[in-house]
RNA sequence: GUGGCCAUAGUUCAGCUGGUUAGAACAUCAGAUUGUGGUUCUGAGGGUCGUGGGUUCGAGUCCCAUUGGCCACCCCA
């Protein structure tokens, strides 16, 4: 006999966590439909040539590849095991699970071109998988949401995305968040400013770890990069002036702006006015103040790790949770470069469902009706009641009732301890006294009050 | 890929410097209650102590190996 278990990094879902888990998908896809994005899904594995090489090098490590199938030792010869197993993978696996949904996307865009509308707006949902190695908070295989703009500029679709982020967590229910934006061309810029131009992606690196290492380890790991005092002094005082963290009005982008006046630089320029105007738009999208600006800050220290950003960047944090980035996303300019599709320029965000859980549940912000979905339970004591109780069963379901029957005659006991242990909210019992009178038992769970009402009545109470 | 911690009932864990028949809580099932759950009481079932080897008169406990899990780093959602 053998021990039956998943993988390292894999997850079963209970009924339980899957009605939760679905009311994130349900309002995520909602909003992505309210705001014009259309459905994809495309397969669970791809070519391998079609992912390698998109995430840098360590993300080629982290592709989950799939042996060929029937004999894959048939291509390889004694001399492909001395080169190694790095170049032996490309023998004996041609398929790979899709590590996010970006890239397949992006090929998916390329195949496409001629019959696809541009602008084209697309939402996806589906697992991506990656041969990390697991710990808190992070999977081997989990969903990701995304919705992208691609083959249009225009800052709207930024702020577009703002709004997105920001009424998809407030239907979720979660008010304390953080939507924070930066411009890569900023973070370029500084780059520039500093002497070390190109090497954003590396300060880009370090300057993402602010939270978790602190400046004087931003300081160690710039300098181990190559990065000299000189370069550090003047970042210090771009980032860390008095003036800059005592200013926090309004979204201290003109600080920043005022600070850059030290160090004129073209893209540092470029990038602040980009983000100035995404603003602006937030601000004629939501009729010019609704919009509560606080939840949105500029913050230039963010980075985020891809390195195919090119122009704005977002990323979403829980205030006051353990849990770090819920959601992020940004702008690229050459996605569909290396798929032979040079100028396309897009801008999409990804939310992280598996990790809006963890904090909606930290939190404790699933509502009661994301435990059950039964609204109601017939219940029956004998053979004649249950020729009774069936098509009442089925009047409940005519009337778009969410409705099921225990289905023996078991003991009382065992058929309301089954609707407690699934958080049924009503039961309906029928005996013999109900099938006589036909006024039916209707038993409220939560209260335990019940009372013999019509059948008609209880489908008026269920309704409401 | 690197480092640390852990593995005992369905679950969470106790089990002393090695010493009779390995315990608890929760969960499950049955009964108290033959038309009423979630509370209470009573009882029952459930373990080759991850696996293999070694030390010992004797191993859940010590040693080695192996597998699995958790956590941190790198990186990321």
């Amino acid at each position: 006999m053998q021990k039956p278990g998943i993988p390292n990094g894999t997850r079963d879902f209970s009924p339980e966590k899957m009605i939760k888990r679905n009311f994130i998908f349900e309002n995520i896809r909602k909003t992505f439909q309210k705001y014009g994005f259309l459905p994809l899904e495309t397969p669970a594995m791809e070519n391998l040539s079609v992912l390698t090489g998109k995430y840098g090098e360590e993300g080629d490590k982290l592709i989950f590849k799939i042996l060929n199938s029937g004999d894959f030792l048939a291509k390889t010869t004694s001399d492909d095991f001395q080169k190694g197993s790095r170049l032996l993978t490309g023998k004996i696996s041609e398929k790979a699970l899709r590590y996010d949904l970006t890239v397949p996307f992006a090929r998916y865009v390329v195949m496409n071109r001629n019959d696809l509308t541009f602008p084209f707006k697309r939402y996806q949902i589906q697992p991506v998988w990656r041969a990390d190695r697991p710990q808190k908070g992070r999977y081997r295989e989990f969903y990701q949401c995304d919705a992208d703009i691609v083959g249009t500029d225009s800052l709207i679709c930024e702020a577009e995305l703002v709004l997105l982020i920001n009424e998809v967590f407030e239907k979720l229910g979660l008010k304390d968040i953080t939507i924070k934006i930066n411009n890569r061309k900023i973070l370029a810029g500084i780059a520039e400013v500093i002497g070390k131009k190109g090497s954003e992606t590396e300060l880009c690196v370090a300057i993402d770890k602010l939270d978790k290492i602190g400046q004087e380890g931003v300081k160690n790991e710039l300098l181990e990069k190559g990065f000299n005092n000189d370069s550090w002094e003047k970042l210090l005082s771009i980032f860390y002036s008095k003036q800059s963290t005592e200013s926090n009005e309004p979204n201290n982008l003109y600080r920043l702006s005022h600070l850059l006046l030290n160090f004129p630089n073209k893209l540092v320029n470029e990038g602040i006015k980009e983000i100035d105007q995404v603003f602006e738009y937030i601000s004629l999208l939501t009729g010019n103040s609704k919009f509560k600006i606080q939840n949105l800050e500029f913050d230039p220290t963010l980075a985020r790790g891809l390195s195919y950003y090119t122009g704005a960047i977002f990323e979403v944090k829980a205030n006051n949770v353990s849990i770090g980035s819920i959601s992020g996303g940004g702008r690229y300019d050459n996605l569909t470069g290396v798929f032979g599709l040079p100028d396309v320029s897009g801008v999409g965000i990804s939310f992280g469902v598996d990790r809006i859980y963890d904090v909606l549940e930290e939190l404790n912000l699933f509502p009661d009706k994301a435990t059950s979905t039964t609204q109601a339970l017939v219940c029956y004591f004998d053979v004649e009641s249950e020729k009774y109780a069936l098509p009442v069963l089925y009047k409940l379901r005519q009337e778009g009732i969410n409705s099921e029957v225990f289905p023996e005659a078991a003991k009382m006991k065992k058929q309301l301890g089954y609707a407690d242990s699934k958080k049924i909210p009503y039961v309906i019992i029928i005996g013999s006294e109900e099938v006589k009178s036909g006024e039916l038992t209707l038993k409220n769970m939560l209260s335990g009050d019940q009372e013999r009402l019509s059948l008609e009545k209880i489908i008026q109470k269920l309704k409401q």
